[in-house]
DNA sequence: CTTCCTGATAGTGCATGCATAAGTGAAGGA
DNA sequence: TCCTTCACTTATGCATGCACTATCAGGAAG
């Protein structure tokens, strides 16, 4: 009568549906599907090859996950953040970022310490050789080793929700004057208090890092006036 | 065939799939549902008294809210937590309640920091008089409000559903000796130092109050034999 | 010309049916 | 007695069909 568990952890693969929330929820975040966007129920599950109850799956979990708006009776759409909003994910985001580092301080060992002084010394010719998505790239793999050093898994999954939410709204932000060196220059300060082990001068640093870039994305977007859906869903 | 029309009660505005789900989410935070109890998908629509489809799309929330394991082909069952996988879901939580302590103690005006306060000191005698579960009430009380004053509805909403996650694991740690004399005084630690405004010393306040009520969940979770993931994990 | 009604149309939400994989128990062999 | 095998049972995953609601075009009333 003792059943005991075969494999743990092991669900979450084999079903059609998962595959499907991944490849939606990367076009979301990579930014193929732009907020507001509508995504049409029967031309996904065309796509897909597959009915429209698998769909339909689908978009509760990517409602769940805050990447798409499900309106009753009106669809579903890619998610959009008036500028409140936006700002309030960016705290969120901050403040997840900040306690991630504050632990990164505390529990990296010598290697992950080392794999991050490389990776941002290797850096520093981006600032002024390479290309924004260059950039980006080195960004993400930065954030990512702190997110690991961190050994927090939950709070870590609850980071890349975060971003992964933000990721259609932060994208453009290297493109933005100066941004960059400024960017690589608060790494360079995060960088130093983590190999320090300074754990509260850490999540100082990162707050106000994440906050910039906050700073940095609401700009861009008033100026290039991505949909926001500012004032509720009635648009004229 | 026989298609009823007129659905007797169709309670509130919204989809019948969100109103289940706020009901299973219910059963399961409250404890109606214990972790490891398989939920069938049949005997769900029966209760209910709608199809399956409606059914297996609140399953697919529940998923993603992470409060129920969906295993394929297998069905569903309410989440069950390893001891390592509850114990990192606690320190997330600790940041989570760190953060938003911290931004509360920046942002709350007078009127929040009285109530704070008020219903801190008008709990006193629950220490001596008061049941578990009106501490749990007070205690659940205590926490919105010092969510609520931290102004941060994105971060607010994350701890909160990571409470809910814990919320089967969390409940009866108030019946533990002297529990609630303790979680009293860092409560009171806590609240002056709100009221003084001391913002990093409440975030360092209340991460050591969670990892507290951390280490007293698994002490209660060993002593009852809760349903976990993964037996054998023994503490060092 | 604007506003309000009204009917057509399309798409969502749910029910039902079927193929298939997992679970169950009995029979046979070591 | 215990383990393996195999048919049977059960429930999951997906497809399809139908009713209901939101949206929009067109026309009447102001």
């Amino acid at each position: 009568m003792t059943r005991l568990p075969l494999q743990p952890e092991r669900a979450g693969k084999g079903t059609v549906v998962d595959s499907i929330v991944q490849t939606l929820a990367d076009d979301i975040i990579s930014g193929r599907l732009t907020p507001g966007t509508k995504l049409d129920a029967q031309a996904m599950a065309q796509r897909f090859g597959v009915s429209r109850t698998p769909i339909r799956e689908t978009f509760g979990h990517l409602a769940a996950m805050g990447l798409v708006t499900h309106r009753p009776n009106r669809g579903v759409i890619v998610a959009t953040l008036s500028p409140d909003a936006l700002s309030d994910l960016y705290e969120a985001m901050a403040e997840l970022e900040a306690a991630l580092a504050r632990l990164a301080a505390l529990r990296m060992n010598s290697d992950q310490r080392q794999a991050l002084l490389e990776l941002h010394q290797e850096s520093v010719h981006l600032v002024r050789d390479g290309t924004a998505d260059d950039y980006a790239r080195y960004n993400q793999r930065f954030h990512a080793l702190i997110f690991e050093g961190a050994q927090s898994s939950q709070l870590q999954q609850l980071a890349e929700a975060t971003r992964h939410r933000l990721a259609p709204f932060r994208r453009a932000q290297f493109r933005l004057t100066n941004r960059v060196s400024k960017s690589w220059e608060e790494h360079d300060a995060i960088v130093r208090a983590i190999l320090a082990g300074d754990a509260d001068g850490v999540a100082r640093l990162m707050r106000l890092h994440v906050q910039t870039v906050s700073a940095m994305s609401a700009e861009f977007v008033a100026e290039h006036q991505l949909p926001m859906g500012t004032r509720g869903e009635t648009s004229p």
